[in-house]
DNA sequence: TGACAATATGTCAGTTATGACATAATCTCA
DNA sequence: TGAGATTATGTCATAACTGACATATTGTCA
C-alpha cells in the first residue's frame, strides 16, 4: 500500500492492517510456495537439457544426489536459496531467474 | 550451455566444465550476493515508504528488531529465503520481486 | 545540549537446512 | 526378463539460520 492511499484511510479512521494482513498471510504462503515449486521445475529442466544425471548435478553443486532429488520433488527441507544457488550454478542468467518468479 | 554447443566442442576434443567451471564460481557467487543486496535495499525501501520502524515491520513479520536491521544492512546471516519472505509480508508482488532480482 | 526514538552490533540457544549415507523404487535397453 | 543405471525416500550428525536479548550507536527535535 502506498503511503498516499494509506494517510486517506487513516484519516477516515480504518485501522490499515489487521484483518487484512491475516488474510493475506496465506497468498502469502502460496506466493512463496508457488516460487519454490516455480523454481524446482525449472533446475530439472535445466539438468536435463544439459544431459547431466542428479549425480553429476550434485558434483556440479557440492551437494548430493539425494539432496538434488528432494530440490526437484519440491521437498519441504529445501530452502530457496538452495534452489536459487542451483539455478545460478547451472549457468541461468539473474534474467531468466526474475522471469522464473514474476511468472510463477 | 546448450546441448547442441556442448556436443560441438565436445566432439572437437574440449573437457566441457574444469576451468570454465571454477572462474564461474566467482560470478556464481557474485550474482547471488548481488541478489541479496538488491532485496535488502528493496527492503528498506519499502519499509520507509510504508513508514514502519524497524520494531513494527520485525512485528509484521513475526521477527525481531535486530534482525530486521541486519536484514537491511545485508548481513550474512540472513538468508534469501528470509528476504523473500519479508518482502512477500509487505505486500510485494511476485512480479515485482522477479524484477528486483532480474535487475541486480 | 539532552532526552528519547530509532537503528546497529554482538551473542546465543533453539530451530531448520544440509550433505552424506543406505536402501528402495523406477527406468532403460539388450 | 533382468542387470545396471538413475531417481526417490528415510535418517542423521553437523552447519547455517533465526528470534530474542542486551547494549551501543546514531538520529531527531525541543
Amino acid at each position: 500500500m502506498e503511503i498516499t492511499k494509506r494517510k486517506r484511510l487513516e484519516s477516515k479512521g480504518w485501522k490499515v492492517g489487521t484483518v487484512q494482513e491475516f488474510l493475506d498471510l496465506s497468498t502469502e504462503e502460496a506466493a512463496y510456495i508457488e516460487m519454490k515449486v516455480a523454481l524446482s521445475k525449472t533446475f530439472q529442466r535445466r539438468r536435463r537439457e544439459k544431459r547431466l544425471t542428479q549425480q553429476q548435478a550434485a558434483r556440479l553443486l557440492k551437494s548430493s544426489q539425494s539432496r538434488v532429488a528432494k530440490m526437484e520433488a519440491g521437498d519441504p527441507s529445501v530452502s530457496l536459496d538452495l534452489l536459487v544457488r542451483s539455478l545460478l550454478a547451472l549457468g541461468t542468467p539473474k534474467r531468466a531467474l526474475g522471469r522464473i518468479l514474476s511468472s510463477s
